[in-house]
RNA sequence: GGGCCUGUAGAUCAGGGGUAGAUCGUUGCGUUCGCAACGCAAAGGCCGCGGGUUCGAAUCCCGCCGGGUCCA
């Protein structure tokens, strides 16, 4: 598999030589000739740890600059960073790695690259190794990948293996490398789609770069095989390393841990703040931290039964226990994940990223969460604002973090009291929870644990922590979060259909004669009623604006067209007929422009909203959604807390005072490197469109990369009238508007219901909200004054009645009917009536058909009345049902001529009973 | 995008087809020189909104609105 791929003439050439580890059976090439073992963890351990590798230290910065001019002196264009948050790409939401930045497109050769070749340094996120972080003295959520890139294609290749090696080898001698440290192995790379040859550059046991050859894409059926799947060659080939800085400065420094490598001030600081000592300036600390690193560098320590192996080995090695151990170690490592979370939520907020329950906002969430419960193990009192903000402090490189660091404070202030509020409701129902269990005498099952994490958002270390202060014992297995990730099943997206026919694509007459409402074109294809013609203006829905609607006829007859669908770059005119029309026709199609303008103006509107938006709350603001229609659109927004009614109405008044300027909508195809260049990611508010060229829309100070249709200036549209806002996801704000004729239309039938709410209440709408307002006060009094007066009124009846009570066997037995008296009347009355032992109420009104009421006292029920019984038995009579206590029971049914018997029946009842 | 939970007095929550409850807070009275504490009493509810089922819905069902949370 691969093998002839790393015969390279630069390592014949330079005395290496090709060996076999012993260990893991991998193939390495290394000039030194007595090397025996890859030099790849768990083969070796690390042996740079308190002995650098290179002849000086670097931090950050320099290390960064040392890399990027060193690529530039040999012939690279130095590329700024691309964001964390991978906006360019709706496949993944982080950047993961320095080429995802090049990815779908540069690297399938449709695009071409920025520059070729080209060197960054691009800080990237990577969350899978989460529980490692901090305790294993390697792992970071966010490093930066430095890199340099070659895009070759056939016939037009810049450099590939050889140069790649050997500017590697450069740049390590350059570094003060002794190169017979240095082993490459071999190890074959396939991830995305994508394959080929690499080799991982090992020194002193630590991977301190990768080099991909990626010149292979997965293909059914292709000649190559990897890992059980197939590739073929690619027409391009791609260099692709990787070179990580923050192991580089770790290598340079040869400290215990990357992160005092990489942050050492930031380190003490928290140190200090958790009122710890500053270990690592202890030898003996420094000494257990560097062994503690030097085995989790051969170990995989993602489980928590691994990391226990890791305890044992290093309590072992220097000779102490493992409980001992684990004080030390804890609170340091937390400390350490803190460091590197906080960094990490540095770039998340600073590139823009929401926290939210849904996409990327998620996951800043959950590494912020994850902060804050450290912070609180550890007593961190401090905001996490604060520790964020030194962060951004310690990275002058990045400017563009310190000028949103009052939006990421406010962000950051509001997450950590959303998140005090989870705890706190969270630990109320623990405790709850708790309590049910400890009456049981019963441990809390495990089910009930995730079903708190789950649905609560309780970490299940906190319900632990709660339910041992109740004395409740909790099971809690080291495969918690796996368990609950096991019970959600991912559903499987449906494939969309690929048209089978070999057509050229239909060519876009919307976008040549945006104006025009009529064509003419030739039938290329038809299925069943989908039509496919050469040329057409029907717009198809794309970039949610609907499709255009209209007709296409042949001679004087005329089909409708009710849909229209682009699939690689083919139009389809879904018709509601099955009027034959034939391959060769030609047709006259029409377009409704009413329908169409109604869109235009939406789709236009929508920028215009957006940018106002962004005015307004802060450039954080981000479009997730839009969708359009004939009378209204709405734009979905990325935003930190609910927009105020005060916000609201300045959007509106933004947007309008646009359309009034009149403003040019301006269109125009540009090269998309070269407009990414002008303009950045901002462009890409609506999803990425594929190709070279991209559509490029400006509309005053927005300027987006957009493939719909739009009215030619703002004036056209007309009102901008915002409807609502809906907060659709945490994180998510959701702005619904009309636009032209749709908002008037809205305008007016607001107008409308606030008349005839006005009109009913006989005052101006300038009055209707006191006048509401007075009335629903009014409305609550005179509730309460029924109240009063039905309680009143039933002890006056009860009074009045109770001498007609009949006595059965003891008891004194009312039956009686109070027309139209409601159930409360009756009730009231009944319950009156049972304050005196020996009574029995029935009554009964003809409310609505029939309301039954029966109410028993207590030496009545004690002689086997009971009101319930009575009422299901008489209320069959009425043609109803009923039920309720043996006190007092109610019921009824429809039929009101029954009444009477239904009394007479419930006397016959009572005295059945208790004779 | 897919789940799950949730909305009851100013606050926190119970109830879960049959007269809307508790605790805290509020107000008044008592005790006190005054306060705290205590005792007694009262006020305070469209049970989120709209439909449906039912003799009867805070309660069951459907939809909407709001809040929470997990996963991708």
């Amino acid at each position: 598999m691969l093998e002839d791929e790393y015969q390279l003439d630069y390592f014949k050439e330079n005395g290496f030589v090709r060996k076999q580890c012993p260990g893991c059976g991998k193939n390495f090439w290394t000039r030194d000739h007595e090397r025996e073992l890859c030099g790849d963890p768990p083969c070796v351990s690390y042996s740079f740890i308190g002995n650098p590798v290179f002849k000086k230290e670097y931090d950050i910065p320099s290390m960064r600059e040392t890399y990027l001019s060193f690529f530039e002196r040999h012939g690279h264009t130095r590329v700024k960073r691309y964001p964390v948050i991978a906006r360019w790409r709706d496949d993944i939401y982080l950047t993961i790695a320095s080429i995802a930045d090049f990815q779908p497109f540069v690297t399938s050769g449709l695009v071409p690259p920025p520059a070729n070749p080209l060197t960054v340094s691009q800080p990237c996120i990577r969350l899978d190794d989460l529980d490692a972080v901090g305790r294993s003295g390697r792992h970071l959520t966010n490093f930066e990948m430095m890199a340099h890139h070659v895009f070759n294609s056939r016939g037009n290749e810049i450099y590939w293996k050889d140069r790649t090696v050997e500017l590697c080898d450069t740049l390590l001698s350059e570094l003060g490398l002794d190169l017979n440290a240095v082993t490459y192995k071999e190890s074959p790379w396939a991830g995305g789609g994508n394959a080929g040859p690499s080799v991982e550059v090992l020194v002193g046991g630590l991977e301190l770069a990768t080099l991909v050859f990626m010149n292979l894409k997965q293909t059914k059926g292709g000649p190559i095989d990897i890992k059980g799947e197939s590739y073929e060659k690619m027409d391009t080939y791609i260099v692709d390393t990787g070179y990580g800085l923050e192991r580089f400065v770790w290598a340079s420094k040869g400290s215990p841990t990357i992160y005092d490598a990489v942050f050492p001030n930031i380190v003490a600081g928290l140190m200090e703040l958790a009122g710890l000592e500053h270990s690592i300036e202890n030898p003996e600390y420094a000494r257990i931290f560097s062994q503690n690193a030097r085995f989790a560098g051969v170990m995989d320590i993602s489980g928590q039964a691994n990391l226990l192996q890791l305890r044992r080995k290093v309590a072992e090695s220097i000779g102490t226990t493992v409980e001992k151990l684990q004080e030390i170690m804890e609170p340091v490592e937390t400390v350490y994940a803190i460091t590197d979370h906080s960094r990490c939520l540095a770039f998340m907020l600073g590139d823009g990223i929401i926290p939210s329950n849904v996409k990327a906002g998620y996951l800043a969430r959950l590494v912020l969460r994850r902060t804050l419960r450290m912070m609180r193990d550890l007593g961190i009192k401090v905001p996490l604002s604060d520790i964020v903000e030194m962060q951004i402090r310690n990275l002058p490189e990045y400017p563009e973090f310190r000028e949103r660091i009052d939006t990421i404070r406010e962000i950051l202030m509001l997450e950590e009291e959303k998140f005090a509020d989870t705890i706190q409701r969270g630990s109320r129902l623990v405790r709850k929870t708790a309590l049910h269990f400890k009456e049981k005498k019963q441990s809390m099952p495990l089910g009930e644990l995730i079903l708190l994490y789950d649905t609560h958002g309780i970490p299940p270390e906190i319900t632990r922590e709660v339910a041992k202060e109740e004395g409740v014992d909790v099971e809690l297995p080291d495969t918690f979060y796996s368990l609950v990730a096991k019970k959600h099943c991912k559903a499987e997206e449906e494939e969309k259909q690929a048209l089978p026919l070999d057509i050229p694509p239909t060519r876009k007459l919307y976008y040549e004669h945006p104006a025009q409402s009529e064509f003419e074109a030739t039938v290329i294809e038809v299925i069943g009623n989908k039509i496919i013609l050469d040329q057409t203006l029907f717009y198809p829905e794309g970039g949610g604006q609907p499709a255009d609607h209209g007709t296409l006829s042949l001679d004087d007859i005329a089909v409708n067209v009710v849909d229209a669908q682009i699939t690689n770059g083919i139009i389809l005119h879904e018709t509601d007929s099955s009027f034959g029309f034939k391959k060769g026709d030609t047709v006259k199609g029409k377009i409704d422009m009413e329908r169409r303008l109604a869109h235009m103006r939406h789709h236009t509107a929508t920028h215009i909203v957006n940018e106002a938006a962004k005015s307004v709350l802060g450039r954080h603001v981000w479009q997730t959604g839009a969708q359009k229609s004939t009378d209204r659109a709405r734009l979905d927004l990325t935003h930190y807390k609910r927009i105020s009614d005060s916000e609201f109405r300045e959007i509106e008044l933004l947007a309008n005072r646009v359309v009034m300027q009149d403003l040019p909508v301006i269109i125009k195809w540009m090269d998309r490197v070269e407009a990414e260049k002008r303009y950045g990611f901002v462009l890409y508010q609506g999803g990425v469109p594929p190709g070279k060229e991209i559509r490029i829309l400006k509309v005053g100070n927005d300027v987006e990369a957009c493939g719909g249709l739009h009215v030619p200036n703002t004036g056209i549209i007309g009102p901008i009238k915002l409807i609502k806002t809906e907060r659709i996801q945490d994180g998510v704000e959701r702005i619904e508007f009309s636009a032209g004729e749709a908002a008037v239309k809205h305008i007016q039938e607001r107008d409308e219901l606030l008349n005839r709410s006005a009109e009913t209440l006989r005052v101006t709408p300038e009055q209707l909200p006191d006048t509401v307002n007075r009335f629903f006060e009014e409305w609550k009094d005179l509730k309460k004054e029924s109240e009063r007066l039905k309680a009143e009124l039933a002890e006056v009846r009860v009074k009045a009645i109770m001498s007609e009570a009949v006595g059965i066997n003891g008891l004194r037995v009312i039956s009686k009917k109070i027309p139209q008296a409601d159930v409360d009347e009756l009730i009231k009355a009944a319950t009156e009536f049972s304050k005196d032992d020996d009574m029995v109420a029935i009554l009964a009104s003809d409310l609505g058909g029939v309301k039954l009421v029966v109410s028993a006292g207590g030496h009545a029920q004690k002689l086997g009345i009971n009101s319930g019984a009575i009422v299901r038995e008489i209320s069959k009579l009425v043609g109803g049902g009923g039920g309720g206590r043996p006190g007092i029971a109610q019921g009824g049914g429809t039929d009101a001529g029954k009444i009477d018997e239904a009394l007479r029946r419930g006397v016959e009842l009572v005295r059945e009973r208790v004779e």
